[in-house]
DNA sequence: CAGTTGAAATGACCGCCGGTCATCTATATA
DNA sequence: TATATAGATGACCGGCGGTCATTTCAACTG
């Protein structure tokens, strides 16, 4: 027998207040959506969820906190979706096209990787940031382990692999946070320059190359 | 005959409106290195420099323009230092570890580097924009034409190179900008996920596996 | 040399930010 | 019903990026 957990004014038992927690988590999330990383204000955020400002530090010690909760929600997201669009014996660049993919559908999950450890780790208490840590490693391992069957390779060459795609998932990501500049008239030159810094392309292309380098030194290293 | 050019109290000409403008590039690029990126405040830049907050604002019209422009000189800096390593017929590795090197020597490049895209460009104006991708563009064709000998590669190819370095140096350099967890006591297992994530290695292994890969599609497209 | 002028310099001021905490009040319990 | 506990509140804090009416000084004029 499961009661319904209503929430009238306070919560007071662990289970309401992880539910309240929930709420600011949902709301969260499509405020971010909304608005982005820098227009992210506590103040809208607890107008939003329909509670007061200092009430959000009642479960949350910063925004940072938020971010990094929400960060590792949507990791496990990604990879329970990555995982599940992975097969036996995928050619590289398949491989690479869905993760390229996957990550992109999720409307948050690279905003916050892109952001990780050089704003929202720098305002996080440590023992959260070793459980977010922890959250990471888990999922990479995961990851990892369909990798090796997906790409018929050892399991060191797969963590190789899954650590490597993220490095370079976020360097060719960059490129997509720039400001929109739709309707703004640029010269041809610069134009095209931007063009030639498409992410999609930028990130199969070099995927393609390491896993098939790290294939090969799987084969001459026996 | 040159006039030494001094700025009393208020700059005219435009000459020395330029001094001046350098004089709070070389507070603000001093002063960056002290606090970084998001500690950096224009009313502490002021009274670094020696003049109003207000003053500021007559010689760059946001704070993101300050760091624009000295991104802009970093990179400037840093391909005539990277140039200046290279010689003919190097290695992929010699390559990639002078590479890394280089940008890792300059305080300044890489935190505005990694910024660039999804902070520092979204409160610039426009023709400011263009005029700092102008420079990206110069600066990559030169060290494009020079990595052309060094690696033995077409112009085509050199370009391909430079520019997925840059792709990579962003994803592996984010690693780097973590809060210093020294003196902080981590689990082993969290400690060996930091470890692993070195930044150097990260590079350079993978720099040079897409520049053996390059070389390699260039041998049999002809 | 004094008087005038225009632009460089100033800093008080604005709205907003993340975060705090004395105070209030809904709820569980006695 | 009275009391104690703890969740919720929002006025308040210092500091932020940025603005602009006002001040001040260098250069020009006669």
């Amino acid at each position: 027998m499961s009661s319904v957990v209503v929430i009238n004014q306070r919560a007071r038992s662990a289970e309401q207040k992880a539910l309240r927690r929930q709420e600011v988590l949902r709301a969260a999330e499509s405020y971010f959506q909304e608005v982005g990383f820098e227009a992210f204000s506590m103040a809208q955020l607890a107008t939003k969820t329909g509670i007061a400002k200092g009430t959000l530090y009642l479960y949350f010690k910063t925004r940072e906190e938020i971010f990094l909760t929400l960060y590792d929600q949507s990791l496990i997201r990604w990879s329970s979706a990555f995982i599940a669009t992975l097969s036996e014996d995928m050619t590289s660049n398949a491989y690479a096209q869905s993760l390229y993919k996957t990550t992109h559908t999720d409307g948050v999950f690279l905003p916050l990787l892109i952001r990780l450890e050089h704003v929202i780790e720098h305002n996080v208490a440590i023992p959260r940031l070793i459980e977010s840590k922890r959250v990471f490693m888990q999922q990479v391992d995961a990851v990892a382990k369909v990798t090796s069957s997906a790409l018929a390779l050892g399991t060191a060459q797969a963590n190789e692999v899954v650590k490597t795609m993220g490095v370079l998932l976020i360097g060719a990501t960059q490129t997509d946070q720039r400001p929109a500049l739709d309707n703004e008239v640029l010269p041809a030159d610069v134009q095209h320059l931007i063009t030639s810094f498409s992410s999609e392309p930028l990130f199969v292309k070099n995927a393609v190359r390491i896993i098939e380098s790290i294939r090969a030194e799987a084969l001459s290293n026996g």
